[in-house]
DNA sequence: AATGGCCCCAACCGCCGTTTC
DNA sequence: AGAAACGGCGGTTGGGGCCAT
């Protein structure tokens, strides 16, 4: 393996899973400062992390409008129209599927659909007289020429399909129900983290909290918070 | 119970476009 | 105008969990 030379800064982040203090820690600054300069934000909240790997760590999964759950057969249905459409343009399907983010619909098709997709492919090929191709060329273009139209022709219709959804549900929302139901125990515990912000008076308290910490280290958020007690002026000397 | 293989997914990497200074 | 910082994206990796043997 190639080695990464670190700066200075880089060689003292921590990588890897996230803990839950850190995940509690990122949840409140975001609900503090907004979801913006990530590496400000991973500073000013002590946390030994990357401001990419917060942001990444916010957006892939402590957003509390994000879906916990396995894909129902309608969102399955829906990216496998997408993709026929957009191909590997994750982000841009993600968009059209409220609380799912385009690393989990990568994961999802790379796991789930593609399989499908190449047992589709299998029988498809079996029924088409068998020309010995199966698998992953499911959405690429095929060398033999009759092949190759049924391709177009297979991908024409799904692509039509998608379309038509596409333009009958609002715009670019796909209408699925149950979207924005916050129930599992990781919502609950992030929500939950969330009002506590909220319901917090002033910074203050969460220098008070945070200072109260048993083990009597330093913490570089809660050094910031006392350097900065006035919210409004710690937000904007921030973005400023 | 041990272990090897496979699957799943969170996290990382590298690149590129955009924004800010 | 140009450099640096930032944010977004798609591809890849690694480790944990599950299951069959």
């Amino acid at each position: 393996m190639v080695g990464k030379l670190y700066g200075q800064d880089e060689m003292f982040l921590r990588r890897g899973p996230w803990l839950e203090e850190e995940d509690e820690q990122l949840v409140k600054f975001v609900t503090l400062l907004g979801e913006r300069r990530w590496d400000s934000l991973a500073k000013v909240s002590g946390l030994k992390r990357s401001g990419k790997s917060c942001r990444l760590r916010w957006m892939n999964y402590l957003r509390p409008s994000l879906k916990h759950g396995p894909m129902t057969r309608e969102e399955e249905k829906i990216i496998l129209q997408l993709h026929a459409l957009f191909g590997n343009k994750w982000s841009r399907i993600a968009r059209r599927l409220p609380g799912r983010t385009d690393n989990e619909i990568k994961n999802y098709w790379r796991t789930h659909v593609r399989k499908k997709a190449q047992v589709q492919s299998h029988d498809h090929d079996k029924i088409m007289d068998s020309r010995g191709d199966s698998g992953e060329e499911y959405l690429l273009p095929k060398s033999n020429e009759t092949e190759a139209r049924i391709q177009e022709y297979d991908f024409d219709v799904m692509k039509e399909a998608a379309n038509r959804e596409i333009l009958e549900s609002d715009k670019g929302t796909c209408g699925i129900d149950g979207f924005g139901a916050l129930t599992s125990p990781f919502e609950t515990r992030i929500s939950d983290w969330v009002s506590e912000i909220s319901t917090d008076h002033s910074a203050g308290n969460l220098v008070e909290d945070r200072s109260s910490s048993s083990n009597g280290k330093s913490n570089i958020g809660s050094w910031w918070f006392q350097e900065h007690t006035d919210l409004e002026e710690f937000s904007c000397s921030l973005w400023t």
